[in-house]
DNA sequence: CCGGAAACGGATCGCCCGTTCCATTTGTGA
DNA sequence: TCACAAATGGAACGGGCGATCCGTTTCCGG
């Protein structure tokens, strides 16, 4: 299997026509992308545009002159992120044991969840109308195919991995981290600990199970973090 | 290790004084029981009580009478279910090969998550103020117990699999349903095999590997899916 | 320093929510 | 059959939401 040449990450950063607003909106764009980005890492992407209106201390009129939709918000939101999302599968690329590279990512990027829910919500939720967005998680997912076929090709990724599996670690994950980031935000690690031995052919070297996540803070995950709010009356 | 005597499981659906009711009572709870009981199985516990009283074909006073508050509605709604979630681990333990039981367990708790979108969110939910049916659950717990200490006896199960592993499994599962339920169903058997095989011991029989969810579909999961609701402008 | 364009944000609209009130209907025991 | 308690459901309240309108303020080039 010969080592592909891999389109450069563009950067999202970069946005013509910034430097052509007033010095204010400037600001207040920030402002408000700074405000979004603290609200989603903590609570998820279910934050109102009001709420991230009121944490910037701008008029809800200015938000949504600056971002039409949510979509809008969220993808300029998370356009680092994404970046270093693109950047992690050539990181993995770069590794020279690529079974170890293959484990690296799939930790990398489920840190990546733990450490934002909002971007947990990102990785598992298309964006409408935000096509340079899409690209971008296309890519990521292209560069996956190619870490996957390279530890696979090492023999100690076992044979009937497939890319959806990928998918699907997203979305457990995703599950975990939403339930557990208040109360036991480690807990994550043991699930894809399991995981990866459960990818691992016979004899492939894994790193060690973590330890599992304290039981009264895991029930008082439970209790807490319902996915859906359910009130006391 | 012994066997251990199991406490009856008690049946959540005798309840005392419903008799007494006027006729036409009994008919709305029941109607809303069956309204509420298919919405929460399609769309989960976000369902709003009006919804629900929109569905039952009766008023919101109505619904509020019979159940005060959210988690009243919902621990009625899943009695029975929480009846057969509890009976699952009886029937683990009933199985001769404690290893096959303790896989047969895991299976079924996840068939019964994928099943009714409601009772996923509900094992990984604790309904505030519902004391019966938090005994439930921590019975069902305490059934799990045994299932994991008797499958571990075989060597089967890796003797590092703790019971707290079974509500990231949950979490894990609930995450997998919630995103794929509509438009993948049946991709949460692939994730349960790579962890079956996770927990599994070197050498343990496990079962053969579900095939992978088909690829567009899991893209459509994501988009269409979303843990938050995105609308288009 | 000043005028007009750009940007702002409070007020407002329409919608759905949970919750409560109360005039009306319905079941039922005497 | 009838009267009264039980049960109903539509209407109404307060609140948050996404979205838009429009009078006011702010910036910035000339």
């Amino acid at each position: 299997m010969v080592a592909m040449e891999f389109p450069e990450v563009r950067k999202a950063s970069t946005r013509e026509g910034a430097a052509e607003r007033r010095a204010d909106a400037q600001r207040n764009r920030q402002r408000i992308l700074t405000a979004a980005r603290r609200l989603y890492a903590t609570e998820g992407l279910g934050i109102s545009m009001a709420a991230v209106s009121r944490e910037a201390g701008v008029g809800k009129a200015t938000l949504f002159r600056h971002f039409a939709t949510v979509p809008d918000l969220v993808s300029a939101a998370f356009a680092e992120q994404m970046d270093a999302y693109v950047l992690a599968t050539q990181e993995a690329l770069a590794e020279d044991d690529a079974w170890w590279g293959f484990i690296r990512y799939v930790i990398t990027v489920c840190e990546m969840q733990a450490g934002d829910r909002g971007f947990a919500d990102v990785l598992t939720t298309a964006l409408p109308g935000s096509a340079d967005f899409e690209a971008r998680r296309v890519q990521a997912y292209e560069g996956f195919l190619e870490v996957v076929e390279r530890a696979r090709s090492t023999g100690h990724l076992r044979d009937d991995f497939t890319s959806q599996d990928l998918i699907l670690v997203l979305f457990a994950n995703a599950g975990v981290v939403a339930a557990t980031a208040s109360e036991a935000p480690e807990s994550w690690r043991r699930l894809i600990g399991h995981l990866i031995r459960g990818f691992a052919a016979e004899g492939a070297p894994t790193p060690s199970l973590p330890t599992p996540p304290d039981d009264e803070a895991l029930y008082r995950a439970m209790t807490r973090d319902a996915p859906v709010a359910i009130r006391r009356r």
